[in-house]
RNA sequence: GCCGAUGUAGCUCAGCUGGCCAGAGCAGCUGAUUUGUAAUCAGCUGGUCGGGGGUUCGAAUCCCUCCAUCGGCUCCA
């Protein structure tokens, strides 16, 4: 017999030999029919291999990720399947499951797979996970393994096997298809109900560009239909959000070829939407005592030599511009930091000036490669809501804190109410990579877990996360959907101020190495317009709205009053417009809506009777009747809100 | 940069097994209508079918090439 511990502490005996899927049917029938794998002392086991000696169980389900990560890793095993037997002889690189499904890298040789190839592979998939096919887990030697894979011809596997242990291999078959794998596996196929591969596409042996291309299948599957079918919605309500085509239909910004990839064009109501971001945090900037700074587009190559950006990325720049006469080198500026470098250099500092913090929405150019490319998050030219601190190691926590606070006031002026927070440390284990003494690391690490801490900042560690440079600190949001973005961040350097040779005097007459530590909570000015919109789905917080209400008067007959309203709404400082087309209420509603004007302002014979207006907010239908005043002060109150500290 | 897909009016799309003058809806313009909480009616305007080259009597349609976009890969100061 042996003791198996329950998650709860509670310890039974069973006899050896026994199967998380035994164990589960002690417990409950329906609770064994969901067991998809099991966690036997801290590793993922298949529910049906054999326990022999005391363990820790934890049985996973499909609410577990564990279990849905075991359900996904068949469903590769079961795609491969499906694809031999409709194309025999393919190739199979590795196949994992991912945060939403699986893939399978394969090689097929001379087929080409494409997407009308994919409807096939479901059915058969379909077809053969209602044959309940079993995972049989098969302990081999090195050897064995290398004849199986050499006999098929698979080199990949062979590849994979050429760097594992022997003793520690282990195959899978289930059906027609054989695996190098580590498992854990599902008890039989019947239990994947539903399957969707999403998309197909090429992807380079062991991510390495040099290797050959093979085809990636991506998919996802399902314990019940109806969760592939929640699964679309959501696909679906994430289509609907995608700043590209909401930023064309909202007329926030363009591309044009003309102008070339990846160079946005700031439509007036995305101009003004950023405007607006922008001040909001000049304003904030301006109270945390920051300076601001203007520099130029372009810099000298020697600039880039001197911060060491030349080296390491001048080839993959965009090319340098010269002068006609001395043939001098300017490369577009891929970043403010530089310049702030020198704006520090320009004068000797005190200790007494520190921190100093310089403040520039710079715009900088990066060659991104034609693929990568992506609406407003990746593109090649953009503005960063950029600012360099200097100063001594000792107030790293303090500004960390200020910094903390601006974002934080940011998060909640945009309604960003889930973030994570990962703080990025050197490895422990290579810290020669990293440049800047033991001591300031050290210093610094310390310094920010503590205000992680002191903050009440939910934070992830992760080491050897780094840059060369530094240690960092960075944001995650949750957008409404629950999709993660990182946006703000803020970064220690001890590089710059090495090479720019950074000083000031100290207390004790001294020439000292300011710290460097740059910030933008934001991230980039493009980047960030582009989750405000998927995360809110283009209805913009009242104060962001490039146009917050439009005045609907019922026909030509109140034009006037119309007017009158305007007016005093512009009086106001409120952003509003009257729509004076000759058409119905219903239609110029149904207009207002598709172009999510907050506030819409029905007027007709009663309001002008009265001297007031009859209010429908966006999404939400009519919600009555306010006075002129009323309506300014409700449109302020809103405003202000969200905007504060 | 690599693999695959796509590119037709301002927008969304049809036409694409080569052959009447390249179509529709929305938007725009003109006129009628004067309207009460998600689409009033009629008429009109608008396109070098992504660019270039080729095959052909004839190309939006077939081939080559370049560009851009989309899904990934690699990259991301």
């Amino acid at each position: 017999m042996i003791n198996i511990t329950f998650p709860d502490g509670n310890v039974r005996p069973f006899e050896a030999g026994v199967t998380a899927i035994d164990i589960a049917k002690s417990l409950s029938e329906g609770l064994a029919r969901n067991v998809l794998s099991a966690g036997i002392d801290g590793e993922v086991w298949d529910a049906t291999r054999p326990i022999q000696k005391d363990a820790k169980i934890q049985l996973y389900t499909w609410n577990d990720p564990a279990g849905k990560a075991t359900v996904w890793h068949s469903s590769a095993h079961l795609m491969a399947e499906a694809i031999e037997q409709l194309y025999p002889g393919v190739k199979f690189g590795i196949g994992p499951d991912i945060e939403n499904g699986f893939y399978y890298d394969i090689d097929t040789g001379e087929k080409t797979l494409t997407e009308a190839d994919l409807t096939d592979i479901e059915k058969r998939m379909i077809e053969i996970a209602r044959g309940k096919q079993t995972f049989n887990r098969i302990e081999v030697s090195k050897a064995e393994a290398e004849k199986y894979f050499t006999e098929k011809g698979d080199e990949y596997k062979l590849e994979l096997i050429s760097e594992l242990t022997d003793g520690q291999i282990t195959l899978y078959k289930s059906g027609t298809f054989t695996d190098l794998c580590r498992g854990p596996h599902v008890p039989d196929t019947s239990m994947i109900k539903a399957v969707k591969l999403t998309s197909i596409a090429g992807a380079y042996w062991r991510g390495d560009e040099k290797r050959k291309q093979l085809t990636r299948v991506y998919g996802i599957t399902f314990t019940k239909a109806k969760e592939l079918e929640e699964y679309l919605v959501l696909l679906e309500e994430a289509k609907k959000r995608d700043h590209r085509k909401l930023g064309k239909e909202l007329e926030l910004f363009t591309f044009s070829q003309k102008v070339g990839a990846g160079l946005p064009l700031w439509l007036p109501k995305g101009a003004q939407l950023r405007e607006r971001l922008e001040q909001f945090l000049k304003k904030v900037q301006k109270e945390a005592g920051y300076l601001p700074v203007i520099t130029p587009h372009i810099g000298n190559v020697n600039l880039y030599k001197t911060s060491g950006h030349f080296d390491k990325y001048g080839k993959d720049s965009f090319r340098p511009i010269t002068t006609p006469i001395e043939g001098e080198a300017f490369f577009l500026k891929p970043m403010n930091c530089p310049h702030h470098c020198e704006i520090f250099n320009a004068k000797p500092h005190s200790y007494k000036d520190l921190p100093i913090r310089y403040a520039e929405f710079g715009t900088v150019y990066r060659y991104e490669q034609s693929g990568e490319l992506h609406g407003l998050t990746r593109v090649r030219g953009f503005t960063q809501d950029d600012a360099h601190i200097f100063c001594t190691p000792d107030q790293i926590k303090t500004e960390f804190k200020g910094v903390i606070k601006i974002i934080m006031r940011i998060f909640k002026a945009l309604d960003f109410k889930e973030f994570v927070t990962q703080i990025s440390l050197r490895d422990p284990n290579n810290k020669e990579k990293y440049i800047g003494s033991d001591e300031n690391w050290e210093k610094a690490e310390t310094a920010i877990k503590e205000v992680a801490v002191e903050e009440g900042l939910e934070a992830i560690l992760v080491e050897g996360e780094a840059a060369f440079y530094g240690p960092k600190m960075d944001f995650m949001v949750k957008d409404a959907i629950g999709r993660k973005w990182q946006l703000g961040t803020i970064q220690v350097d001890y590089n710059l101020p090495e090479r720019f040779d950074l000083s000031y005097i100290g207390a004790d007459n001294d020439r000292h190495r300011p710290v460097m530590i740059h910030r933008a909570p934001f991230g980039s000015m493009e980047r960030f317009v582009a989750v405000l919109v998927e995360h809110c789905a283009g209805n913009f917080p009242l104060w962001l709205s490039p146009e917050q209400a439009i005045i609907l008067p019922i026909s030509e007959k109140y034009q006037n009053y119309a007017e009158k309203v305007l007016q005093f709404l512009n009086n106001s400082d409120i952003r509003a417009l009257i729509d004076d087309r000759s058409e119905k209420a219903g239609k110029k509603i149904r207009d207002a809506e598709l172009k999510k004007i907050p506030f819409m302002l029905i007027v007709g014979e009663r309001e002008e009777a009265e001297g007031s207006i009859s209010l429908r907010r966006h999404g939400q239908g009519d919600v009555g009747t306010f006075s002129l005043q009323q309506l300014a002060d409700m449109i302020h109150e809103e405003e202000s809100r969200m905007q504060q500290a």
